[in-house]
DNA sequence: GACCCGTTGGTTCGCCTCAC
DNA sequence: GTGAGGCGAACCAACGGGTC
């Protein structure tokens, strides 16, 4: 696709295949029926319609559908963002939709499918960003992508909301769709990939940089994922750049 | 043989989820 | 929002392969 020079609003399905990449467009994807099962570096999700994902510029997904399904896709040049906003919502965004998304989107569908086209969409985004960027990274994330290298565990998380931990769980599980160790894993586990491919650094060193003590841990969390070791993976990564 | 690095098996403890 | 039990993640220790 070549770069945008307005917002394009339409639905869309999505296949069983499964897609990855990026683009230089930000991407807002709204639910209207069926599941899509997203994946970035921090986030893996399934979509469904009481959710909406965000992902900004050059965010890396995954992505594909098993089921039947419609969603409203907003395509948003770069420049609808500042580079502010696109830093705070880095990684991608997964929301729950309260009743002021749900008027959105109801809004959003009637100027996707206008005969006139979407004229009023611009209008709408702006609206929508400012919801976007409203407490769009919790206390306690903030603190997991600032801390994730050290030890980190429910009781602290849970203390930065000041809920129970066990309550903190099922409220951590309903913002990002996972666990908050699953959440934390994935955010080490690809910082690991990171440091694997980019550095020459020990898999003990690495592991202790992503936040385990041990690198025994590090080796098992990385073969139940990735189906291969660290240095398997590393050299794969080796080989396939030259 | 000594040392380093990476992997694996067994054990412990903290997390997750269900029921209330 | 809380308590309790089951389960999985993290840790420790031991082992294997490679290098000097």
């Amino acid at each position: 696709m070549g770069s945008l020079t307005r917002i394009l609003c339409e639905r869309r399905r999505y296949t069983e295949q499964c897609y990855t990449h990026a683009h230089t467009f930000a991407q807002l994807i709204l639910p209207l029926q069926g599941t899509l099962c997203i994946q970035t570096e921090i986030y893996n999700a399934d979509l469904k319609d009481d959710h909406l994902f965000f992902f900004p510029p050059f965010c890396d997904h995954t992505f594909h559908s098993k089921d039947h399904n419609e969603f409203l896709v907003l395509d948003i040049p770069e420049f609808f963002l500042s580079p502010q906003e696109i830093k705070k919502i880095n990684g991608g965004l997964y929301k729950s939709l309260d009743p002021r998304w749900q008027a959105l989107r109801l809004l959003m569908l009637n100027e996707a499918d206008s005969a006139q086209g979407p004229g009023g969409i611009h209008e709408l985004f702006r609206y929508a960003s400012r919801l976007l960027l409203e407490d769009c990274l919790p206390p306690s994330i903030q603190f997991i992508h600032e801390h994730y290298h050290q030890k980190i565990t429910l009781q602290q998380l849970a203390d930065l909301e000041h809920y129970h931990p066990a309550y903190y769980c099922g409220w951590f599980q309903k913002t990002t769709g996972q666990t908050p160790m699953a959440y934390i894993k994935n955010l080490r586990l690809n910082k690991a990939k990171e440091l694997l491919a980019e550095s020459s650094l020990p898999v003990l060193q690495i592991a202790q940089e992503v936040g385990y003590e041990h690198h025994s841990t590090l080796s098992r969390v990385f073969k139940e994922q990735e189906k291969i070791s660290p240095a398997a993976y590393r050299e794969r990564m080796q080989r396939s750049a030259k």
